[in-house]
DNA sequence: CTGAAAGCGCTAACAA
DNA sequence: TTGTTAGCGCTTTCAG
């Protein structure tokens, strides 16, 4: 037991294994990286030792050795609305899930998406970036580092970039459209903040369907939110004050949509009789309450999981790979929420 | 523009730097490290060289010469129940937040609460346990390895390590007081999970409450769950179905306790006329609704900033230090919930 | 199939 | 105040 050498880690290093299993480090390495060309027995060997001591290598020095690094920022921009509840978890949970699969390290980067400050890319082997509010400019720079990046719940065209994002125009041009099928003409919006890509695709998704079904769009029946509660409440008073008062509405988020039914039911009327509502999200507080939410579902969990396989993908190539550009299709899930006109 | 060394990782290093502004690399270092002994002069020139090349130092370099790190690892169970929801995030936007102040890389470690598998704590500088549901041989281990570790939401008596820890008997004691205080004397309590010191917690508060102020506990009054809405339902249901049914009931998360709200307004009952409720959390969704719940707040920001805190000193101390172990207050936050019998 | 040795980029004595 | 130098623990040629 005489450790002479006196490592700031403290920790047992690959040369403790080398010598106790009789071998050379680079034998050790060679086991430890699964490199075929080691004697059997020699391998037996080493593994045990390594069992026996614990050992796990120093992540530092495989990084400075190696340069690569299994380090993968999840960078969220620390934004009031949607970053602020179901969706942001989710997505933190399912990325998490993979990575821990892929044996890739988590770093979670929340960032004021106000302040144009460069990220410290050092030392990362991928980006995730979880929408660009703000951040693009952090994107850019990432593209130039070289560092393999994707973009998810944004889908980016002017820059070569992998991305994942859900198709929100289509899944809120079948919200309304079954809306329509259902005899509803006088429709609602409450839309998110429009600063978000996912919004703005959810109003155009609206706007697209009106037209498509020849109902004229009224600008009083879209009101725009910040995709807080607290703002879904006020749009939705400022829609029962209307004079020609909308039978249905399609609101950009399920909890929003939840405070408009918590609403309607304050003011006495009944849903759905009184009002049909659509959501987007299928958050599973939807489920409960008196009226089960019907609503988009989106793929957060798999938009998430496929940014980490494509982060993955893009980690493992030796050269830069052409980006992909991946949009995720919604599904409608029919509840209680909605009636026949 | 002869760069003639081939790195791995191909950025600029210390010795670019070093080259660029005349000087040695031990300069660099000491600037970059804020070592006082440089020649002013040196420092301006070096920092401009730095900013000009854009010189980020490898972290893993860093890390190798020093021993140190500053990644901290904040280790969520996978459980059902309690992480599922406001609570996890609430704790990772908090702890991401401060650890961005005190330039700490945050890893996110989603651990499987079952499998005793013990983690990879090599290359972390700290581990931040968000309670520990089955994952007291890791923080055992943490403890061994020496690596400052810190406990939140779980008070760890038995074990030399930092916890903070919130007063939950304490808040479930006060809801039940302010019941009693307004009349009430049949008062039932929806627990949570109570494999979680939380919901134990509460359970106990609540019944010393009773104890304390000669109410005799009624097993019937007291319903387990797994802090999922559904068995909130459950549980509110066979409340009502009892022959006696409690004019109060004090639930052990709000998001259950806007559950038994939903319920009872199905049901026809009025709250707080025909029943007061009292939650746990301060959840915002508490406040939206018909009636804003009463509940008793806790301070889950506070906890997760005062382990990083805690991490943070424990990190930059030499040897280590005392355990801390901190409880922390809660308040009852009066809404309009429950009513004066 | 194996090992010696040269780094990876940085910090920290130790000298100057 | 500065620079020289010896590592930190690992990977990776390059010879054996």
């Amino acid at each position: 037991m005489t450790r002479t050498k006196k490592s700031p880690s403290g920790a047992i290093s690959i040369e403790d294994v080398a010598q106790r299993a009789g071998v050379s480090i680079t034998t050790v390495s060679r086991v430890i990286n699964k490199i075929g060309t080691v004697k059997e027995k020699n391998r037996v060997k080493v593994l045990e030792v390594v069992k026996e001591l614990k050992f796990q290598p120093s992540i530092f020095a495989q990084r400075l050795a190696t340069g690569k690094s299994n380090v993968v920022a999840l960078i969220i921009p620390r934004y009031e609305g949607v970053f602020y509840s179901f969706y942001a978890l989710e997505l933190i949970r399912a990325t998490g899930n993979l990575c821990e699969v892929f044996k890739l390290d988590l770093l979670l980067h929340l960032t004021d998406s106000h302040t144009r400050a460069s990220l410290n890319l050092r030392g990362m082997g991928g980006l995730m970036f979880s929408d660009i509010i703000g951040t693009r400019y952090q994107v850019e720079e990432a593209i130039n580092s070289g560092i393999p990046t994707v973009v998810i719940n944004n889908y980016v065209k002017d820059l070569p970039v992998s991305c994942i994002a859900i198709d929100n125009a289509g899944g809120a041009e079948n919200a309304v459209n079954y809306l329509v099928s259902l005899g509803h003409k006088k429709i609602a919006h409450i839309s998110g903040d429009v600063a978000t890509q996912a919004a703005a695709l959810r109003l155009e998704g609206y706007i697209q369907a009106l037209k498509k079904n020849n109902i004229p769009v009224k600008e009083e029946y879209i009101l725009k939110t910040d995709y807080s509660r607290g703002q879904a409440r006020s749009a939705a008073e400022a829609l029962f004050k209307l004079p020609d008062t909308p039978t249905a509405v399609f609101v950009a988020s399920d909890s929003m949509a939840l405070e408009v039914m918590t609403l309607s039911r304050e003011m006495g009327k009944n849903i759905p009789s009184d009002l049909s509502i659509v959501g987007f999200d299928d958050n599973p507080s939807g489920l409960y309450g008196p009226v089960a939410l019907t609503t988009v579902r989106q793929p957060l969990i798999k938009m998430a999981e496929e940014g980490v396989k494509e982060l993955k993908r893009l980690m493992d190539l030796k050269k830069g790979a052409q980006p992909k550009k991946i949009i995720l299709a919604t599904e409608l899930v029919i509840r209680e929420s909605c009636r026949t006109l």
